[in-house]
DNA sequence: CTTATTTCTTACCATACATCAATGCCACTT
DNA sequence: AAGTGGCATTGATGTATGGTAAGAAATAAG
């Protein structure tokens, strides 16, 4: 229980195995179905979680009820409304399941403490959010400047396994495009031999 | 010269006084002339810069040369390619002065051996990261689910300076459209007895 | 002050993508 | 086996935004 996320903190985050278990009895581990919800627009959503195993992602509501996914969430990703976290506010998203997931509920705390204990994970947390807003200008950059097409074949070269697990209305949700155009974009690229899975 | 770091440091940061003195040293102000570009594609970009005075930007080109804005950089502001600091890549951007610009150039030391001094400063620098990327999200959220309208109005609440001060085919870059869609938006509005700035 | 250059607007047309609606497909139920 | 619900595909059509080109307006340059 709570495998990956204790290899996670060591080989990824360099926290010292000795100080993971001193953290470690204030985590829970949470097993969430298919579906379910497990943080609402305008809650105050106070965990992080960290994803064992399954899928979590991140999404929007607009005024015509249609959903944007913000993120996906597979294995040992992190997701979460952090901001709303540490700025007190109302979070602007829904979280939820999109496979039977088990994952690991972070508290502020426990972050803390595993900062405040260890400067490597310390460092290594820093960069992660660097990645993290480098991933995201990557995404905006694509949003702005990049045919439907273009972003689709980027999503695929950068999520391979998601492509699979995924629905293809999410992954349109997540484009920025509507089931029928990925559809037909699909169409297009298979009419000229591109074969994405192989 | 380098006031509004200093404050910045100090109010924002919570950097205390007596530790800016010992880091300053490291310091350099930098002058821009609008249109200088101080960073290209492929480049390793060692440095983050603060600006004190003017505006700086961060873009992209495609490849039918058409440039994509990233983000904008105004009083106060930091922009960087911290990324391709951290993992020593090329960036991915071209980094330039809008209007004639004075900037702290800041390395990665100067960072380091802050958030090594201050546990306070160390805490808000990592809020800051969390505000920049709950930002960006926000802007995904608007580019994938927002049509032109919304994400140029969303632009003026955000930022009612950048309006003036920035020519309006940049902010159409930034929001994702042409120039001439933007014109045409504003058009639209002016029609509606919209008033941006009053 | 006059001329260049850049930026903004407008009009006309082209295109990518959205919308709506129908159909087919598959996995589950019962 | 037939019914149900969720997804994917397809076609017809609509709409927002892009492309091009020209001129107006603003800004910079000489």
């Amino acid at each position: 229980m709570s495998v990956n996320f204790r290899t996670y903190l060591k080989e990824t985050g360099g926290l010292p195995e000795v100080h993971y278990d001193q953290l470690a009895s204030s985590l829970q581990v949470k097993t969430i179905k298919k579906g379910e919800i497990l943080s609402s627009l305008g809650e105050i959503c106070k965990y992080s979680f960290f994803v064992e195993e399954g899928l979590l992602r991140s999404y929007t509501v607009d005024e015509a009820g249609k959903e944007h996914i913000i993120q996906f969430a597979p294995e040992n990703w992190f997701i979460s409304d952090r901001s709303s976290i540490l700025f007190d506010e109302p979070s602007e998203f829904y979280l939820d399941a999109v496979e039977n997931t088990t994952a690991v509920v972070v508290d502020e705390n426990f972050l803390k403490n595993a900062i405040a204990l260890s400067a490597t994970f310390r460092e290594n947390n820093n960069k992660l959010l660097h990645n993290h807003i480098r991933h995201l200008q990557k995404r905006i950059n694509l949003l702005i400047g990049a045919s439907a097409e273009k972003r689709y074949l980027n999503f695929i070269k950068l999520y391979p396994d998601l492509l699979m697990r995924v629905p293809q209305w999410m992954i349109a949700s997540y484009l920025g495009i509507t089931p029928e155009s990925l559809s037909r974009v699909r169409k297009e690229l298979a009419a000229n031999n591109f074969k994405p899975t192989l």
